[in-house]
RNA sequence: GCGGGUGUGGCGAAAUUGGCAGACGCACCAGACUUAGGAUCUGGCGCUUAACGGCAUGGGGGUUCGAGUCCCUCCACCCGCACCA
């Protein structure tokens, strides 16, 4: 009988779907009660974000590990919650948009379409029962509401949570606080209503300031610190510059130092939990006053060497910092502004790019030190970074390298007040180690760093200049987005003051625009709505929620998807409590995870959910690497191309730029060609595109400058050649960013140069080779090196399903590796798995009947029961890889045995559900007689007996090294086995007389020293 | 610069507390069967040597009867953060 994997495959999909098999039971199902649940267990994989290309065959390994995970925990008797949804509104859907004019939710909908019939094509047991769609108005209606939630909270520092604004109200008027307005005090009650409004702004945990942001250009909206990668968008890597702007942000930096503590009691990977605490970086220390001479003003600077402070020689402040322009003198002003203004023209790539080039400017001013009085000089620089600390720092060359840059570079004097314990430090002009004593520093001479720092802070606070203080580099979250596709912020204005939407008028549902672009007077997209008013009088908010807003929560929504009273019921969110085991990838580290967890401590504050972490444990699956594949473009507008290295060959001038396959040029040029040969050139060919392709040989180092490296579709190669037929065939793999372009392409070698226009391979030169050089890096389609699991859809070739079968594609990525590793994707050994399957599938078919078939003999038992142990404990441990080659290991035994026990076949097929389900359900159903699903057959228990072995072939070693093996009983002890060994004929070869020592590890190893 | 991770055959990788390095699979080699195939089965397969043996887990050193595993040191690659005072 054949395994016929895609019959099996589709039935029992089928048969799932229609059964609802893996339907999740709340406690207030009526269900509930008749099933004996050991206890719940939450699986949960990242949110995904329906992108237009689909699943690639990176994505399905987190799904793959965490099914197993499911599959097993329902076998062992849990009610196991394992949903899938998506991450539906973002910004790929809306540059779409922008493109095309579709509405980004029908293209949302063909992707998500598309997404779901890919995972059900590998048999994950979701329960789709839970599906949720960010972008759905009753999903979005509880983001709106949780955020009115923190508008409407503000953080009690004394209690150490959120509380309701109400609180804090209350206290304004109780408290007889003063509130300075124009320069006037005035209590509560006589502000007037926008007064109190700008007030409870500073305190609100969703508030609207104005604020320095993350403005990015091309993609016209602010960013997050967490969507800035160098410099430039995550999305898209389009560039990003500083601009100050009013702007929606959520206060996750009250929650910095409960984010920070909180990461002690998770169960995540070191690396996770180390980037967060980087990106929260904490650090202790002291603000300090510096009055400005000639002035009421003072700058305050935070730092964590209090004890140098007697080293100040200057102070610096961030170009951004208000102060600035206030403490300019006029002989300086032209200069100091002149050098604002260079500042804040810079874009943060240039500014990152360049750190090492010092720049700054003296304002004129000076400052007196407070403890000894002298004049310090207050500058303006760039390495003052406006968003930390007060934007202004103390400058202390001798024991800070960035100070001592600056200190150099501008001829500042460097004063030491560190005598280092290390002497090798001590001829040095700067150090900045903690290990020394204080010296020329009256109040704290002599005093050990540490002792120092608590000793000065203790005289800064006693003098009022200061007091001590932690910094977090975590800043609060720009939470308004200039953009359409994402979820209306519900706040509208009354007399320009932001008020929330009444809770019963949520959801506030996306309204329809006509572009999806910026109004004419660069207001965002949503302004386009102008009908779009609340309660037809007040403007809605216009800009939109991030991207992470609906995923921020999504964990809680799937306990109770249908409620329409509650994001989720109380039953329902005590009952499920967190996820129990979520994967997902190590990209999200800094983003998505950290709001994540501040927006379940946020709800929690307010009483909703009684846990304060989301997910306990967490695994981040390795990237699934694609090959690229990059070949080389000549670089633009009249480059001449000269093979240089091969002085025979033709030569190749380019009088004009030329269009390129690669997004980054797509103006069309057009291009003129000649070459001294027998190529004909087409008379038209000045009328077409033409993208001129150089193969990898032909670079090298004095031509190198003058092409760029662009990808081309990894599928168009084998082995990093050019397939050519393909390449003749194929027009849609060419071009994917204008399938109508009319491109001629020419393609150059060694041998010459071909013109696909003339797709007759005839023409080729023999063996004509053309050539890319291959790279390993993240799959992606902008890279080109997507591979589908399943039947490409642009080119139609078969995947992996098609070929193998979903059980096969499930196996395979478990069999690649450890599940953390990234990995490139390579369909190498897929044949073993394959062949494996097949193995599976005749030794269930080695007799037509297996019921009748007799008690399993004890050899069977003890394979089985090696089995189960090694699986049970693989499984626990998420070692896949390990559980793969085990099954390999039992399968190859059990043949070998001819086994055709029904006990041990059907152990073996439980065993195997998690990974093979369909080949299991089969065999389970259709060969073992069974009525029920597999699924909840029930884990099988490992017994030790089985395994107990009275005999061991004790390696032997000398001096440490094996050589030789001897079968002896494992009853024996220490004594009787190093006499045992001792006699053997082996040994005689190896030792002379009697061995210096003898050591017997029982039932390991016996090590004899000569 | 700081932090995290990884280094083992031609390749993907295994290896409980330190105890037979290379399980399992791919590729390769030889053979069997054969309706010649991307089927199945048997055997071989780290390097080196005619063989005995010797050498091998990125390099060097150490602890130990014994080290891929522990300690020190250096190197390479990958990832994250980065003028955060």
């Amino acid at each position: 009988m054949e395994y016929n994997f895609s019959e099996i495959e589709k039935r029992w999909q089928q048969y799932w779907a229609k059964k609802k098999t893996f339907k999740a039971l709340n406690p207030d199902d009526p269900e509930f009660g008749k099933k004996n649940f050991k206890g719940k267990y939450y699986v949960l994989d990242m949110f995904p974000y329906p992108s237009g290309a689909g699943l690639h065959v990176g994505h399905p390994l987190g799904y793959i590990a965490s099914d197993i995970a499911a599959r097993y925990k329902r076998l062992c008797g849990y009610n196991v919650l394992h949903p899938m949804g998506y991450d539906s509104f973002g910004l790929p859907a809306e540059q779409y948009a922008i493109q095309t004019g579709q509405h980004p939710a029908v293209t949302t909908e063909q992707n998500i379409k598309r997404y779901r019939e890919q995972l059900d094509k590998i048999g994950f047991s979701f329960d789709w029962d839970r599906e949720v769609k960010t972008s759905d108005p009753d999903y979005y209606k509880w983001t709106q509401w949780i955020f009115l939630k923190l508008f409407n909270s503000w953080y009690n520092i004394e209690k150490d949570k959120a509380e309701p604004i109400e609180t804090l109200i209350e206290r304004f008027r109780n408290q007889e606080s003063r509130f300075t307005v124009d320069g006037f005090e005035k209590k509560w009650n006589e502000l007037n209503e926008k007064e109190q409004s700008d007030v409870l702004m500073e305190y609100r945990l969703a508030y609207l300031s104005e604020a320095w942001v993350n403005w990015c250009p091309a993609l016209g909206t602010v960013l997050a610190n967490d969507e800035v990668k160098d410099g430039v968008s995550e999305r898209g890597g389009h560039p990003v510059e500083r601009k100050r702007m009013p702007q929606w942000s959520l206060r996750i930096t009250s929650y910095a130092e409960r984010l920070l503590k909180g990461l002690d009691t998770l169960d995540w990977s070191e690396s996770i939990k180390e980037a967060q605490r980087n990106w929260i970086g904490r650090s202790e220390g002291t603000s300090i006053q510096f009055k400005i001479e000639h002035s009421e003003l003072t700058i305050e600077v935070f730092t964590t060497r209090p004890d140098t402070v007697y080293g100040v020689t200057f102070l610096t402040l961030a170009p951004e910092n208000d102060l600035v322009l206030q403490i300019i003198t006029d002989e300086y002003k032209a200069k100091v502004e002149e050098y604002i203004h260079y500042a804040k023209n810079r874009s943060e790539r240039e500014r990152q790019a360049d750190v090492k080039k010092i720049t700054g400017q003296f304002t004129g001013a000076y400052a007196i030190h407070p403890f000894t009085n002298e004049k310090i000089p207050v500058w303006v620089g760039e390495y003052v970074l406006a968003g930390y600390g007060t934007g202004a720092v103390m400058g202390v060359p001798a024991h800070d390298t960035r100070d001592y840059a600056f200190a150099k570079h501008f001829n500042l004097p460097i004063k030491k007040v560190i005598q280092p314990n290390d002497p090798a430090l001590a001829n040095e002009e700067c150090f900045d180690t903690y290990n020394g004593q204080c010296i020329h520093s009256e109040l704290i001479n002599g005093l050990e760093v540490t002792e120092a720092i608590k000793k000065i802070i203790a005289e800064i606070e006693k003098r009022g200049l200061g007091k001590g203080k932690v910094n977090y580099r975590l800043r609060d979250a720009i939470f308004g987005r200039q953009r359409y596709w994402g979820e209306p912020i519900p706040i509208y204005y009354e007399k320009g003051i932001p008020k929330s939407v009444d809770e019963k008028d949520l959801p506030v549902v996306l309204p329809d625009v006509d572009k999806y672009l910026p109004t004419e007077s660069g207001e965002p997209p949503l302004a386009r709505a102008e009908k779009w008013k609340y309660k037809d009088r007040f403007d809605y908010e216009h800009t939109t929620m991030p991207g992470w807003a609906g995923s921020s929560w999504y964990f809680l929504r799937y306990m109770d998807p249908q409620n329409e009273k509650e994001f989720a019921g109380k039953t329902a969110t005590g009952y499920w409590q967190q996820v129990d085991l979520y994967i997902g990838g190590s990209e999200h580290a800094t983003g998505h995870l950290l709001y994540f967890r501040f927006w379940t401590k946020f709800l929690k504050d307010l009483g909703y959910i009684s846990i304060d972490e989301p997910a306990q444990k967490l695994i981040n699956q390795g990237m699934i690497q694609g090959v690229s594949e990059k070949v080389y473009l000549p670089k633009s507008i009249s480059s001449r191309f000269d093979f240089a290295s091969n002085p025979n060959k033709r030569l190749i001038y380019f009088t004009t730029g030329i269009d390129a396959i690669d997004s980054r040029l797509t103006q069309p040029i057009e291009i003129y060609f000649h070459e001294y040969g027998s190529m004909e050139v087409p008379s038209d060919l000045d009328n077409l595109r033409q993208i001129i392709l150089i193969s990898e040989e032909l670079i090298n180092d004095s031509n190198r400058e003058s092409v760029i490296q662009v990808n081309m579709d990894a599928r168009l190669f084998e082995n990093s050649k050019l397939d050519l037929k393909r390449f003749f065939e194929s027009e849609k793999l060419l071009n994917i960013n204008n399938p109508n372009a009319n491109h001629i392409y020419i393609l150059v070698n060694e041998q010459g140069s071909v013109i696909r226009r003339l797709k007759d391979e005839s023409l080729l030169p023999a063996n004509f080779e053309f050539k890319s050089v291959p790279e390993v890096e993240k799959m992606s389609k902008s890279k080109r090196n997507v591979i589908t699991p399943d039947t490409d859809p642009e080119n139609g070739q078969p995947g992996i399903i098609e070929q193998y079968g979903a059980d096969c594609l499930r196996m395979y990525e478990m069999f690649l590796g450890p599940l953390e590793q990234h990995k490139p994707w390579n369909t190498n050994g897929i044949t073993g798995v394959f062949n494996f399957l097949k193995k599976m599938w005749r030794l269930y078919h080695l007799s037509p009947d297996l019921s009748s078939q007799s008690e399993a003999d004890s050899k069977a038992l003890k394979v089985l029961h090696r089995t189960i142990k090694k699986i049970t404990e693989d499984i626990e441990n998420y070692s896949f890889n390990t559980a793969v080659s085990a099954f390999m290991i039992c399968v190859n035994e059990l043949t070998d045995l001819k086994c055709t026990s029904k006990e041990v076949l059907e152990k073996l097929c439980i065993l195997i559900s998690p990974f093979a389900p369909h080949l299991a359900e089969e065999l389970w159903q259709n060969k073992l007689g069974h009525d029920g699903s597999v699924a909840y057959a029930g884990w099988p228990k490992y017994e030790e007996q089985y395994l107990v072995e009275d005999s061991y072939e004790y390696p032997v070693s000398i001096n440490g090294k094996t050589r030789f093996k001897i079968p002896l009983s494992l009853k024996l002890t220490k004594e009787e086995v190093e006499q045992a060994v001792l006699s053997a004929e082996e040994i005689k070869k190896y030792i002379q007389g009697s061995p210096k020592k003898v050591i017997v590890v029982p039932g390991r190893i016996v090590n004899v020293v000569v």
